[in-house]
DNA sequence: CGGATTTGACCGGCGC
DNA sequence: GCGCCGGTCAAATCCG
């Protein structure tokens, strides 16, 4: 401050500048000041030239601020060079999709096990889980090539449309129905379904599947925790308090909230504070907008939404063991339809260069409990010391490369990373006093060992196209899992550019129940890779259905299951993860959300 | 003044 | 049937 008031007052604004570019972030805000300025600036400022007249800085001025000009020149050259490799890439990816594409048409034996009438509605039935794009718009495969190639002319030409049309969330053709789609869909002689979604189910739908869905639809839900001195989360949505209660087995009140972004939305929310450890708030959604939502409201929905339907997916699994009960039984034992599977998911965000960004590993052992009709999903966003401290886990086989360092938890699961855990969390594990849940879910595993994220896919009617089981897919159909298992990812990386973000090396590991089958993504540093994402790497640890069911991935434009469940994950949530990391590592969960949602915005990708 | 929040009443599910 | 409890409603209140 004392030096400041000696600084002349013009170029006070110049010195500011040149204090951010002493820090890490310069590039990420645009703003990158050479050290050629600053001996100018030292020059300017020296003291020992006391007798500067004004015109002198004047002139000094002026040259900084061609300086200034230059750099942001030769900065807008590297951006547009950026931008031009990242659409190089876009272009390929897409040319692998449409080879994908054609390889899928070849009849899979999966497709053998669909349920006749489940194949004859899938047109209507499938669900689509949609970042970035509403499915509806992509109904036959050009239209969705078209679309895009759409996204892509509009990035190149800065074109802001394709940013206000986000939309985020499980989408059903049953449930959503976006106001400028309308037409479209008349003119498709396709019936405008709206919220609720339950009239044009009746017609193609049992009562019971109806029911059950119907049911799943209102009571699966993803509870966040997260680190948050403030009263609720910020996640982009606009949620109304419509009610206040004190719960029995927490002293802190526990806040209800709804959605309010659409009058017709059902989504609500509900907001406590962890009763051992005041500073973690318990978010817990439930319910699937159906409505376009904010752009910084999508990668928390899009977890959420994507949670939600692996909960499903779950159930639904369930089910279809029952069908087949051939099928080897992912359920252990026990009266609640508890599902558990052993696959691992391990995200690695940070990668090898960077220890101090957060981990996440997610292991497909997560028990998803059906038992009292309120499924939950607890994705932990607090560091978990007991859990990051167990270097057995880490160093198993499951993940060979993986370093023994801290991490930060995330896990997609129905009971909490530990039993220190307060039951309240969950609402399926509070009610297993009894001793019917927690013995379900453990399903033999070390606690710390057992909630990761297992597979996410848009599911509810999704699962007419993937009615394998879990058991299934962590099999002999490989593929397939994988493909889910991409779902997975993309909802991991919605979560994470949510609330880690940045520049970050990805490792998926994915570890089949029988056997296995490893993933390894890299998320490259360079922007103009992002693409790399959700290419198979050579390296792939030799799984050659890891490496195929990369293409398979539905969120790479949603080329395996028809315009019906395409899941379109827009590439600047995946060119998120380049930005730089010192910046998030001082941020809140939420500021590093809205930064990168910002991010995102300027993109103009 | 309109929208958001607060808060006590009410309702339904569940266990005893 | 009764009480407990989670969840919701809606009138009152607050606030910008």
């Amino acid at each position: 401050m004392e030096e400041k008031k000696m600084k002349p007052a013009g170029v006070e604004d110049d010195d500011d500048v040149e204090s951010s570019s002493t820090g890490t972030n310069e590039e990420e805000h645009g703003v990158c000041i050479k050290p050629g300025q600053i001996s100018l600036k030292s020059l300017l400022y020296s003291e020992k030239l006391p007798a500067i007249k004004k015109a002198d800085r004047l002139e000094s001025a002026r040259a900084q601020m061609g300086l200034v000009r230059e750099e942001n020149q030769r900065l807008k050259s590297i951006l547009s060079q950026i931008v031009k490799d990242y659409q190089s890439l876009q272009h390929q990816f897409f040319e692998v999709v449409q080879e994908e594409e054609k390889a899928e048409m070849e009849p899979s034996p999966n497709k053998l096990l669909l349920p006749h009438n489940q194949e004859n509605n899938e047109e209507a039935e499938l669900l689509s889980l949609t970042l970035g794009l509403s499915s509806s718009q992509l109904r036959t495969e050009g239209e969705r090539r078209n679309t895009l190639m759409m996204q892509s002319e509009s990035a190149k030409n800065g074109n802001s449309d394709m940013k206000q049309e986000l939309s985020l969330g499980l989408y059903d053709g049953k449930i959503m129905s976006r106001d400028h789609e309308s037409s479209k869909d008349t003119k498709e002689g396709e019936i405008l379904q709206k919220w609720p979604p339950s009239k044009v189910l009746k017609t193609v739908r049992s009562d019971d599947e109806q029911a059950l869905e119907q049911t799943h639809l209102k009571k699966a839900r993803v509870c966040v925790r997260v680190r948050c001195d403030a009263s609720t989360m910020e996640d982009g949505c606009h949620w109304r308090k419509y009610g206040q209660k004190i719960a029995k087995a927490n002293p802190c009140p526990r806040s209800y909230y709804r959605c309010t972004v659409s009058p017709s939305c059902p989504v609500k929310k509900q907001v406590q504070r962890c009763v051992e450890d005041m500073s973690v708030l318990i978010t817990t959604y439930e319910g699937n907008h159906n409505h376009p939502l904010p752009v910084s409201a999508t990668a928390m929905a899009f977890a959420t939404s994507a949670a939600t339907s692996m909960i499903q997916s779950h159930s639904s699994t369930s089910q279809q063991q029952q069908q087949h009960p051939s099928l080897p039984s992912p359920t252990s034992s026990g009266p609640a339809s508890a599902t558990s599977t052993s696959g691992l998911y391990g995200l690695d965000f940070a990668g090898d260069r960077n220890p101090k960004l957060p981990r996440l590993y997610f292991s497909n052992s997560t028990s998803i409990s059906t038992c009292n009709s309120h499924p939950t999903i607890t994705l932990d966003l607090t560091s978990s010391p007991e859990f990051s401290n167990h270097d057995g886990y880490r160093s198993s086989s499951w993940f060979p490369s993986l370093p023994k360092l801290p991490s930060t938890f995330l896990s997609f699961s129905s009971s909490p990373p530990s039993s220190s855990l307060p039951s309240h969390l969950d609402t399926t594990t509070h009610k297993s006093s009894s001793g019917i849940g927690p013995r379900v879910l453990n399903h033999g595993v070390p606690p710390q060992h057992q909630l990761y994220l297992p597979q996410l896919w848009p599911v509810t009617n999704t699962q007419a196209s993937h009615p394998q089981s879990l058991a299934d897919k962590f099999g002999a159909e490989a593929t397939k899992a994988t493909s889910s298992n991409l779902s997975s990812q993309s909802a991991l990386v919605a979560a994470m550019t949510s609330f880690v973000g940045d520049r970050a090396t990805g490792f998926l590991g994915d570890k089949g129940k029988e056997g296995g089958f490893g993933l390894n993504l890299k998320f490259g540093d360079d922007p103009a890779t992002p693409i790399e994402l959700l290419r198979p790497s050579p390296q792939a640890d030799g799984i050659s259905c890891a490496s195929s069911s990369y293409m398979d991935n539905p969120m790479a434009l949603g080329s395996q299951h028809g315009p019906k469940s395409s899941i379109w994950f827009p590439h600047s949530s995946v060119a998120l993860s380049t930005s730089k990391e010192s910046a998030c590592a001082s941020m809140s969960p939420a500021e590093t959300k809205d930064h990168l949602i910002k991010f995102l915005a300027n993109s103009e990708i």
